[in-house]
DNA sequence: GCAGCCTTGTTTTTT
DNA sequence: ACAAGGCTGC
């Protein structure tokens, strides 16, 4: 067949081909589960290719790397089919199209182009950090809490300044202080957090022309898939990036947004015609995946939700047989059902194990279910790609990367500066870090100088000296052709205080500016994973990168040579009965580090670092794997499996308990929502949704009641299978109970309370109206009491300046004070 | 300086 | 239940 405009569209529906054909203007498909998107997207962009876009000029934006992989593979397809490559189409995640853009950007935000980026346990790291730094307590002001408050601001582009000023009571206050050293820190470490991706590219884009127009120029035509899922930053990016030539196609379901929690703003998809006047619409509401019967239910229950646009899903699939409604004793048994059902469909009708997936709200619960798994020999891959990159041992050898790719990175230096432990115990470490910060220097520079620091034992300064050679000798092997950052005195950090023009925009930040006035002889040359290929009949638009320095053995060959001669390898094997794995896992990321090699001829050590950094738990998940899928509700997003199990369908876990409080906003509960009909969607034929009446919860057995999302779905949907013995008392609260649903639910929950002495909060003892003091935020008076057992909430008033809060009482710390 | 024990806390979900 | 961080004893 040719390979014209016409044949690429052979097959799709009237509007997916009023989708693929509208290559021009602003363009907002939306896309119902299972509606064909990826396909029509695909197509969308062989289109563009037929009618002469160059590939390179066609920028598509996915959610994971995982989908951004099997996009290109299949735009691939199709073009090698019709004979033409469709390799220059890029196509990245916002976070690793973050990352080229301020990689290439760099000196314009003030960055060494070597700079790290951090990843979420250095960033807890660097909060805490900026606590001590500003003697605040992290039990007043938990770490992670205050990193969600950064990570907010960051995805409205606000400053540290902005942030400040805009700040309400006493604990936003703080937080703009820490945020402020916070920044501090990043900057003395040349480093970037994953938020930072975002909002250095946006800041590039919306305050320096030439970049915009350079980026505009190169990225013509934009597609951004799973636009419901967009923050702020990424609204302003995509913006910059198509205000000129106005191609952009955002493609996305407002009722699968799941990620609020993250900044994910649903106006953004919501009022896309506002943003872009004139933008075409395409609804695609035919569903290919499911049975009626799921979509019936899945339909049913997304309908409760009032942020919406609606769509009234359909299809011509069969109806299907019914939904399997599960009630058991435990999340044992609730296992052992599942994975015999599993295996029965496998055995029985010839089901493949790769056919089937088990989701869950929370991680925690995939243990019991790898247990059944495993008991019954059923091959299961679990998405969980991070795991791997958290252990320790794991961690310290890319620490030691990452220190030599920059030597300014102290947080992942104080890592591994006694791991092998070298003789450098906590007052050398002091000692070092005090030298360094009045010079101003890093640790590994403070560590050349060793002989220098006063009070330092003579056995300490060696130790430190040989360190700092080792990393001397490593760097020159590894990283040729780059400036030593050490010597670079344009990135002094005092350059950051330098006074600024007065500006009243509430997002000017002086030191984004200060960097902005010394980029002008910025000559942007192009990272190599993004250079076009070299294309007979067209010459690409922006010269061939420049030389890369070349890693002699690859990553690979370096990791060995670090693993050798940092002493880790030993020190792995001398406690290797004591835990086996280490070396194993050692072993196991060097293998990791050759396939990378093998992939990316010429790698350079941060794009190794940088993919290592930005993986997601789906992108490791293989589609041939002959297993069983686990995964959370999340990562499930955009996949679609014959035969679902979603296990935990109880209030508390879905919805879960952090969205039912009476407290809470209405679109917390409507997130669950889409949560649970992102999970039901997923289901192509066979679909069970499963409770336990009992569920051990960090140690304690709760009494647990059906998800009320059971209330909200046809019942003519089910079939009930009932494993629970009846027992005396309390009956089971079943998702039919609806009459007594609510009286039920207060009974089960007032009876799942736990034993515990009276001083021990369970609620009992806490009623609306009573004055309490609360260690952090002082004197209140409670509004509500929500009974849960363990999860108990109380929503208290409190006076001052920390407003109205719902608090968890068995954490609250909460004191009564009798009047 | 370091290993092992004990206390403490634990807001899902993730790039 | 489980992990991380602090403390104690060598």
């Amino acid at each position: 067949m040719a390979f014209t405009a016409e044949s690429v569209l052979q097959g799709l529906t009237a509007p997916q081909r009023q989708a693929a054909e509208t290559i021009d203007g602003p363009l907002l498909v939306l896309a119902g589960a299972g509606s064909g998107k990826t396909r029509t997207i695909t197509r969308r962009v062989a289109y563009m290719i037929a009618n002469g876009i160059p590939a390179w000029n066609i920028l598509a934006i996915t959610f994971t790397n995982k989908a951004a992989k099997e996009m290109k593979e299949r735009i691939d397809h199709l073009l090698q089919g019709a004979g033409r490559m469709g390799r220059g189409v890029i196509v990245a995640t916002f976070h690793s199209l973050g990352a080229r853009i301020v990689r290439e950007y760099a000196d314009v935000v003030g960055l060494p182009k070597t700079f790290t980026i951090f990843d979420s346990a250095d960033q807890a790291r660097l909060v805490k950090q900026a606590l001590k730094d500003l003697s605040l307590s992290p039990d007043n002001f938990q770490p992670a809490a205050v990193l969600h408050a950064i990570s907010g601001a960051k995805n409205k582009l606000q400053s540290p300044a902005a942030f400040t000023q805009a700040a309400g009571g006493f604990f936003e206050k703080n937080v703009g202080r820490v945020y402020t050293r916070y920044e501090a820190l990043l900057r003395e470490n040349k480093a970037v957090d994953f938020d930072d991706l975002l909002l250095k590219t946006a800041l590039i884009l919306r305050d320096n022309a030439d970049a915009r127009a350079a980026l505009q120029e190169r990225h013509q035509y934009i597609l951004i898939d799973e636009y419901q899922d967009t923050n702020h930053a990424q609204f302003v990016i995509a913006h910059m990036l198509a205000m000129n030539h106005k191609n952009i196609c955002a493609t996305g379901d407002p009722d699968q947004s799941i990620y609020g929690w993250r900044g994910a703003n649903l106006n953004n998809i919501l009022e896309f015609e506002q943003f872009f006047p004139n933008a075409k619409v395409v609804l695609l509401e035919q569903n290919y995946r499911s049975t009626k019967v799921i979509l019936q239910a899945a339909s049913a229950l997304i309908a409760r939700n009032t942020k919406r646009k609606k769509k009234d899903l359909w299809t011509e699939n069969e109806a299907g047989p019914r939904i399997v409604i599960l009630q058991t004793n435990d999340e044992h048994q609730e296992a052992a059902e599942i994975v015999r059902r599993l295996k029965e469909h496998h055995d029985k009708q010839g089901l493949a194990w790769d056919k089937m997936a088990i989701f869950y709200r929370v991680n925690s619960l995939s243990r019991v279910l790898e247990d059944a798994l495993m008991k019954a020999a059923v091959p299961y891959q679990i998405a969980r790609g991070t795991e791997f990159y958290g252990r320790k041992e794991v961690k310290d050898v890319l620490a030691y990367l990452r220190v030599i790719a920059n030597p300014d990175d102290s947080v992942s230096f104080g890592r591994i500066m006694n791991v092998p432990p070298r003789g450098l115990g906590d007052t050398s470490v002091t000692r070092l870090e005090a030298f360094a910060g009045e010079r101003g220097i890093s640790m590994l520079a403070a560590c050349g100088l060793a002989d220098q620091i006063e009070g330092l034992l003579p056995r300490a300064s060696v130790a430190c000296k040989k360190l700092a050679e080792l990393f001397g000798q490593w760097r020159a092997a590894a990283m040729p052709a780059a400036p030593t950052v050490l010597e670079d005195g344009s990135l002094a950090p005092s350059q950051r205080d330098a006074v600024a023009p007065a500006n009243d925009d509430p997002l000017y930040d002086p030191a984004f500016d200060q960097v902005l006035a010394d980029s002008e002889e910025y000559v942007p040359d192009m990272p190599d994973e993004m250079a076009p290929p070299t294309v007979a009949d067209a010459a690409p638009p922006v010269p061939a990168a420049t030389a890369a320095p070349v890693l002699e053995g690859g990553i690979r060959g370096l990791m060995e040579r670090i693993v050798r001669e940092s002493g880790l390898d030993a020190a792995a094997k001398k406690d290797e009965d004591a835990d086996h794995e280490r070396s194993a896992n050692i072993a196991e990321l060097i293998t990791v580090a050759a396939e990378f090699d093998t992939q990316n001829p010429g790698g350079t050590l941060q794009s190794y670092l940088e993919q290592v950094t930005l993986i997601s738990d789906v992108d490791k998940l293989q589609d041939s794997g002959g297993a069983v899928t686990l995964m959370t509700l999340h990562a499930a997003k955009g996949l679609e499996f014959p035969f679902v199990a979603v296990v935990g369908m109880e209030d508390g876990l879905i919805p879960h308990a952090r969205a039912i409080g009476f407290a809470t906003s209405p679109d917390e509960l409507e997130e669950e929502r889409r949560l649970a009909f992102v999970g039901i969607t997923r289901a192509m034929k066979h679909l069970i949704l499963s409770y336990a009446r009992y569920r051990m919860i960090r140690g304690q057995t709760e009494r647990t009641i059906a998800s009320q999302f059971f209330q909200e779905m046809p019942d003519e949907c089910f079939e009930e299978i009932d494993l629970t013995a009846q027992e005396e008392g309390l009956g089971s609260v079943g998702y039919r109970d609806e009459a007594s649903y609510a009286r039920r639910a207060q009974q089960t929950r007032a009876a799942a309370v736990p034993e515990r002495t009276a001083d021990t909060a369970t609620g009992a003892e806490y009623r609306a109206g009573m004055l309490v003091r609360h260690p952090q935020f002082g004197m209140g008076r409670i509004a509500d009491v929500t009974p849960a057992g363990a999860m108990t909430r109380v929503v208290v008033q409190f006076q001052g300046g920390a407003g109205r809060k719902t608090l968890i009482l068995q954490y609250a710390r909460l004191e009564r004070v009798d009047t």
